[in-house]
DNA sequence: GTGGCTGCAAATCATTTGCACTTTC
DNA sequence: GAAAGTGCAAATGATTTGCAGCCAC
């Protein structure tokens, strides 16, 4: 099951019906509910879990359909995309924010961005900057809590 | 055929017998190639493009042993992997950089990094931060003249 | 009513793995 | 000579697709 947000600051959304409609997109049932779920989790599931969480509540649902709405979820910018090494994962976080990865147990969690921050520093002429994204790597408190008593821990988030 | 890196400042690098000698590692003659297509370019091709490369050299080689000899070339930190929402990518280059990638054509270009960077900005508190990474994205050159031009583009990266 | 959407199952694509044979050290 | 590495082919896993029926508009 999908651990509900913690304490991300979230942009406030627009119904996601006016989006799709927009696009001549349906508003079915299982496109809200895996809206739904993605939004409510701040924890960038992965395919199987949003399938997994979604199933819970339509337990008809199929993969395949899990896989066509969150593509187009994307698509029309309602959740966003995530290529993580342990493969694609997704994020409901509409507000503008950084990551930071836990190195020692994979979790990823939202940084929220101060204010409209600039890039970091200007890169290389002819390009037109348009957006721009931080990851940081590191450890997180527990892990580094973890890490002195020698208790054997997770080595990855299992991307449930 | 992986075309010639263009103007990226690379880290003066170690032989590679070294580092992976210290391992237990062999320099064997697939796995010296395979590192030198990737250092050798600055398009951080994807497993597919490396194997084509090698095989032009290397007829033989199996597409496992390419497999095999990325994964354990990025263990020992000889390349980089790179997770894209296109798959995974292979990245030569080890001194410290960001990217750029281009959202019309899709091609990732490397930023130098100037001298040591602190991170943008500070995240959360209670995270010890190791290293960070900035991905920019915008469109690139070409790509902008090419738009004023009602001239037809690739819309991505084919990846090789 | 109709076109988009769905569930299902089969097809495709990427990646990993088992094994007998080579090669490096 | 032993252990690591290789090629090959088969296995696994993830993602996509075809299609007949369903449902939102």
């Amino acid at each position: 099951m999908i651990p509900k947000k913690t304490s991300a600051r979230r942009a406030p959304v627009a119904p996601p019906g006016e989006a799709l409609r927009a696009r001549g997109l349906r508003l079915t049932g299982p496109r809200r509910v895996i809206l739904e779920v993605v939004r409510a989790t701040d924890r960038h599931p992965s395919v199987a879990a949003v399938y997994a969480e979604v199933r819970r509540r339509l337990p008809r649902v199929s993969l395949g359909t899990v896989y066509r709405n969150l593509r187009c979820l994307a698509a029309e910018g309602l959740v966003r995309e995530r290529a993580e090494p342990a493969g694609l994962r997704f994020d409901g976080n509409l507000a503008p924010h950084d990551h930071f990865t836990c190195v020692t147990c994979g979790r990823v969690l939202d940084i929220p961005r101060r204010r409209v921050a600039p890039p970091p520093h200007p890169p290389a002429p002819g390009l037109r900057i348009m957006s721009h994204r931080v990851e940081f790597y590191g450890r997180c408190g527990a892990c580094r809590r973890r890490a002195a008593a020698p208790t054997p821990q997770r080595r990855r988030d299992d991307g449930r």
